[in-house]
DNA sequence: GACTCAATCAAACGTTTGATTGAATATTCT
DNA sequence: AGAATATTCAATCAAACGTTTGATTGAGTC
C-alpha cells in the first residue's frame, strides 16, 4: 500500500472538523485500549484531544457510533491487508502454500505497526472479551469474511485434518493472538520479564511457528472427549 | 407483608445475614461475567438479588470489595485443587508424568462444574482482558503461586526445552484456556455450531491433547524471531 | 422489660454519565 | 461582499452511578 499524494485536483480538500474528528479517534482508541469502553467517559476522551465536550456527539452520533468509527477506521485495513496476503500465498510460486505463510498472513496486518498497532490490538483483545452485542456485531462485520476464507485456506493446506478438529485449532489459534494482543503483562509477571508479548516482532516470532506445528499435529480421537477426565488421575479411584 | 414462615428448625448456625450475602454474590458473579465489571450497577445487582440497594455496601463495603469477594471465592478453590492435582501427578506410578496430567490438572478445575463453574470462568476470561490494576492484583494474588509451580512442573517434563521457549508455550496455554472461557459464540459463528467451547468436555478432550502436541514441538530457533517477517512474503514496510 | 447489635430499609447524598441545546464563530460558496 | 453552511462552545438536561444516612427491625443477652 503506498499513499500517493494526489489532491491537486481539489477532489478531497479534506473538511475542516477532520483534524478535530481525528484527534478524538485517536483519543479515543487509545483511552478504550486501556481502560475499556464503559471505563471512560465522553467526557475524558473529548477533553484528551482537545476538543469541546459535545464534538464527539456532534461528529459521530453517540458513543456507540464513536466506537463503530474506531473499529471501522483500522479493522478494514487489518482485514483487507489479510486478504492480501493470502492472496499472495496463493499465488506463490511454492505449491502449496506453507502453512506458515498463511498463518503469517493472519496475523501480521492486525499486529504490526499499522492500522492501529498495538493500541488497537488490545481494543480488540478487550472487545472480544467483554463480547456485548454491539462488539460482537462489528467483529462479524469486519472479519468474519476474511477469518472464513482462512479457515477454507487452512483446510486445503491440512486436507487431512478431520473439520471439528481444524476448527478446534483455529479457535486456539484466536486465542493465542488475541491474549497476546490483550494482556501485555501476565506472562511477564510470571516469567521475569522473559519474554514480551508486547513486542510484536518478538510475538510473531516465536507465535507462527509454534501454531504451524500445533496445526500439523496429529488428529485428535474423537473418543478422547467424552466426560469423566481421561488424564485427571484423581477421581478415577483405580 | 404476610409473616414470614419462621423454621427455626434447630440447628442453623449461619447468621441471619448470610443469606442476602450469598445472594448478592451469586447475582454479582453472573452479572458481572454477562456485562463486565464497569458494565453492571450495584443496583442491579442487589435487585437481582433481591436485596436492598444498600446490601452490597454494607456487606462488601464498596464494589471493588464485592469483586474482591467474588473472586475469592471461587479461585482459592481452583487453586488449592490445581495443586493438588499436580501432587498427585508427581506421585503417580509412571514417571515422568504424563504431560497430558500436567496439563489436565491446570485447566481441570477452572473450567469444570465446581468453582463457579463457567459463569466464573467467563467472568475470570473477562478480567485478564480488561487488565485493570485491581484484576492484575486479584489475578496476581490467588494465581501467581500455582502458575509458577506448573511452569516449573512443565519445565522439568520438557528439559530439553529452551526456558524462553517454555513460556511462550505456556503463555498460549493460557491464551487459548482463557478465549475459551471467555468467549462463549465466536468460534460457533464462523464455524456454524460446529464446535461448542461452552461444553466442558469437548473443550477439555481437544484442549488437552493439541496443547500437549503444541508442548512437544522441537524448540523453536530462536534465529526467527527479529523483525521483518520471514514467512510473509508481503514486506510491510515501515 | 431494658439493652445490644447485626441486618435491612427507604431516602437522599453529591457526582458523573451520555446527550442536547442555542448562541457564537469559522469556513465555503455564490 | 453576503448568504449558507459547518463547526465550536458554554450551558444544561434527565438519568444513572456508588455511596451514605438515620431510622427500624427482630433475635439474643442481661
Amino acid at each position: 500500500m503506498t499513499a500517493l499524494p494526489l489532491e491537486d485536483a481539489g477532489i478531497a480538500p479534506e473538511p475542516r472538523g477532520e483534524a478535530t474528528r481525528q484527534r478524538i479517534l485517536d483519543a479515543a482508541v487509545r483511552l478504550f485500549s486501556e481502560h475499556g469502553i464503559n471505563g471512560v467517559s465522553l467526557r475524558t476522551i473529548t477533553a484528551e484531544a482537545g476538543a469541546n465536550s459535545a464534538a464527539a456527539n456532534y461528529h459521530f452520533g453517540s458513543k456507540k457510533g464513536l466506537l463503530d468509527a474506531v473499529f471501522e477506521r483500522h479493522a478494514s485495513g487489518i482485514a483487507a491487508e489479510r486478504e492480501a496476503l493470502l492472496a499472495e500465498c496463493r499465488d506463490a510460486p511454492g505449491r502449496p502454500p506453507l502453512l506458515e505463510q498463511i498463518i503469517a498472513a493472519f496475523l501480521e496486518p492486525g499486529m504490526r505497526g499499522a492500522h492501529g498497532g498495538a493500541t488497537f490490538a488490545r481494543l480488540r483483545g478487550r472487545m472480544l472479551a467483554e463480547s456485548s452485542d454491539q462488539t460482537r456485531e462489528l467483529y462479524a462485520l469486519h472479519f468474519n469474511d476474511s477469518s472464513s476464507r482462512f479457515l477454507e485456506a487452512l483446510g486445503q493446506a491440512l486436507p487431512d485434518l478431520p473439520a471439528h478438529d481444524l476448527h478446534w485449532r483455529f479457535h486456539m489459534l484466536l486465542g493465542s493472538m488475541v491474549y497476546t494482543l490483550a494482556n501485555p503483562g501476565r506472562i511477564q509477571i510470571l516469567t521475569g520479564q522473559a519474554c514480551d508479548p508486547s513486542d510484536p516482532d518478538a510475538a510473531l516470532g516465536y507465535l507462527v511457528p509454534m501454531l504451524a506445528q500445533m496445526f500439523r499435529g496429529e488428529p485428535i480421537p474423537q473418543s478422547v472427549a467424552p466426560s469423566g477426565g481421561v488424564y485427571a488421575i484423581h477421581q478415577t479411584n483405580r
